[in-house]
DNA sequence: GCAAAAGTGTTCCAGATACACCCATGT
DNA sequence: ACATGGGTGTATCTGGAACACTTTTGC
């Protein structure tokens, strides 16, 4: 106990809300929890930030820790910070959310790596804390980003088509998209670009392969 | 002085970013540190959150200590936590954007009132700790929310001209803007409303007042 | 030859933009 | 009568929305 100040202090943590695509839903990582308060409950994955590390530093420690995953799209959401989210004590959390392309999920057999496990956003269970709102959120801001930005690019593997980008938007804006002017929309913008690849993918005609021109950046469009 | 903890906490502080239109311009107010760390330097207004109000009660406390005003728009805007943006602890911070009409202000004369002043943003002195940068997320904010909400009536008195809503659209934008348009587009809303009286000012026509018909509310449009 | 997903253009409509003159008032 | 800011309408452009058929492949 040798954490002393002058002031009371309150602790800060940081959660992140981990989408990715899989099995045609939008799922996110949640943690079994191990210990109490909300033994026995989902969560979302998170932990105090160090002394020495930026907010950013350790919302990616976080993430790497859960999934193995490095260098992924992350992005501060909001900070929650109402004094009774947590029973134990005074616990402010600067809550990110990281997107995942659905090539990259390799679920690191972590520590508990029996408690995690990936939610369609239809399946939730009950979340422990304040998370079903930071999830909300969550959802809330992608789906906006969608409309004017190309954040959806963050959910794709190198190489991809058009329908697989296409279904990208429609799990996320849970409705139909018409395919002629998505097609001339993304293509207009010249982000993306032919890589002179197909794929076949069973009895029908194979799909030219796009791959993002800078794969890491995230515009803003319209 | 007896705060301890099994492991160590940082501080965290709100810091708000006061925007009100005076004098034809677009303003903060910034306080002159009477302490050091940056003693003598220009900061925006903040303080430590306490352990049992939220964090928006706590930007709302700080926004009335200085200004004296309650039941101003205010917004969180981003949480910034650098681990050396303070030299003397580890020090993370929930930025907040106030709006205030041009009729509420009234700088208390509270405790160091003399070190208090409103800045233009063309005129802003070196600021402490990286209130700069959080001054221009802030400014950023402000300026794309204009473009697809009703933000700006947070800045208006509770009834306005036309003309004078128009110009702080073009104070923040930094740009003139088609009068013509411009009402269409405001009236078309149909969120603000004819009063029936006028204003005379000098020597021209005098012109129509209107309100909001919710005036604390900000609608996303477009 | 048939099933299944890929690929491709045109028309229509709504909302944004550009633009110039008359009105009510004070001096 | 003139200077000052208030108030008004139309033509054009542009980007989004609606919409159906042909192509390539596997079986």
């Amino acid at each position: 106990m040798p954490y002393t100040y002058d002031y009371p202090h309150p602790a800060v943590t940081t959660d992140i809300v981990i989408f990715t695509i899989r099995q045609d839903e939008l799922k996110v990582l949640l943690i079994k929890r191990a210990l109490p308060p909300f033994q026995g409950e989902w969560a979302l994955p998170g932990g105090f930030v160090n002394l020495d590390e930026s907010l950013e530093a350790g919302a990616r420690r976080e993430l790497e820790e859960e999934t193995g995953v490095k260098d992924v799209y992350l992005e501060q959401l909001y900070t929650f910070g109402a004094p009774d989210r947590d029973p134990r004590e005074r616990v402010i959390t600067v809550a990110y959310y990281a997107l995942i392309p659905s090539d990259k999920i390799e679920l690191r057999a972590a520590s508990d790596a029996e408690g995690v496990s990936w939610f369609g956003l239809q399946e939730l269970p009950a979340l422990a804390f304040d998370h079903a709102e930071i999830l909300q959120a969550a959802h809330a801001r992608l789906a906006a980003k969608l409309d004017y930005s190309t954040i959806a690019f963050q959910f794709m593997p190198k190489a991809f088509t058009l329908s697989e980008l296409q279904q990208v938007y429609e799990l996320i804006l849970r409705g139909p998209v018409d395919k002629r002017n998505f097609r001339k929309r993304i293509l207009g913008l010249n982000l993306i670009e032919d890589t002179g690849e197909t794929r076949k993918t069973g009895a029908h005609r194979p799909a030219k392969l796009y791959r993002a021109v800078d794969p890491h950046r995230v515009d803003v469009i319209k």
